[in-house]
DNA sequence: CTCCCGATAT
DNA sequence: ATATCAGGAG
């Protein structure tokens, strides 16, 4: 045991302190952060957030690349059929799901939405595949609408490590972070939350010696760093 | 709660 | 072998 270690003394978790400075120095290490996802239209920013489902970034750029030029249009993916469209997404995970739920949703938007995707966050839950993370990510980057908080898993996991909250239910946590977080804030930090996750503050390893806000972060002086609550039981 | 499910790092 | 990856539905 090290009877040295140190303990947190950084600005309580969730005050305007903690939280403006974290966002400030994740502003300095990601000036680039932005969505990860290639996409050059709402439709295929939808569709490749609902590839991204347990899956990386990385994966579903790969396979979007292939998939946007053999499916150029909502119509093209409303009539493909669900084997051949589970083919040719497969390697994202999930593909039986993700193809009935890209299929439904595309005939929806024809049917129901004049082959556009709907701007309302109302609108959007009503898509197969379709939940608040999904429907944050597409009016935020797509629209520059701003209604909630992408919470994903990264910012789920960070924002626990930072103290601004103990649950695990995406939605209480998007309700918590909208209460802490200026909203002019929302989508720029989700943005830095989820580069940061990447780069270094790992789900099972975090780099906390390398990271330059763990002396805002109550997780680093922990014994053990807060981890994701695994639900799987082996 | 369970199920969906391939790719990758450790 | 196991956990995790920009989750969502039943």
């Amino acid at each position: 045991m090290n009877l040295a270690a140190p303990i947190y003394t950084g600005p309580t978790p969730g005050s305007p302190e903690q939280v403006n400075a974290i966002i400030a120095e994740l502003r300095r290490l990601y000036p680039q952060a932005k969505c990860s996802l290639d996409f050059s239209n709402p439709v295929e920013l939808l569709i490749a957030t609902q590839l991204s489902a347990q899956c990386t970034d990385e994966r579903v750029n790969i396979v979007t690349a292939k998939l946007f030029k053999k499916y150029p249009s909502v119509n093209d993916f409303a009539e493909a059929s669900q084997e051949e469209l589970e083919q040719d997404i497969r390697s994202t995970g999930f593909y039986r799901n993700k193809a009935k739920n890209i299929r439904a949703t595309s005939q929806r938007l024809i049917s129901v939405y004049g082959g556009k995707v709907p701007r309302t966050m109302e609108d959007l839950l009503t898509l197969p595949g379709v939940a608040r993370k999904t429907a944050n990510v597409v009016l935020g980057n797509a629209f520059g609408i701003v209604v909630g908080f992408v919470v994903d898993t990264h910012v789920g996991r960070l924002s626990r490590r930072f103290g601004w909250t103990t649950n695990t239910d995406p939605v209480k946590i998007e309700q918590e972070l909208m209460l802490i977080v200026p909203k002019q804030d929302w989508l720029d930090l989700s943005h830095l939350l989820i580069f940061h996750g990447r780069a270094i503050c790992d789900a099972r390893k975090p780099l906390c010696e390398q990271c330059t806000i763990a002396h805002l972060c109550p997780s680093a002086f922990a014994a053990t760093p807060v981890r994701n609550t695994s639900t799987k039981i082996h």
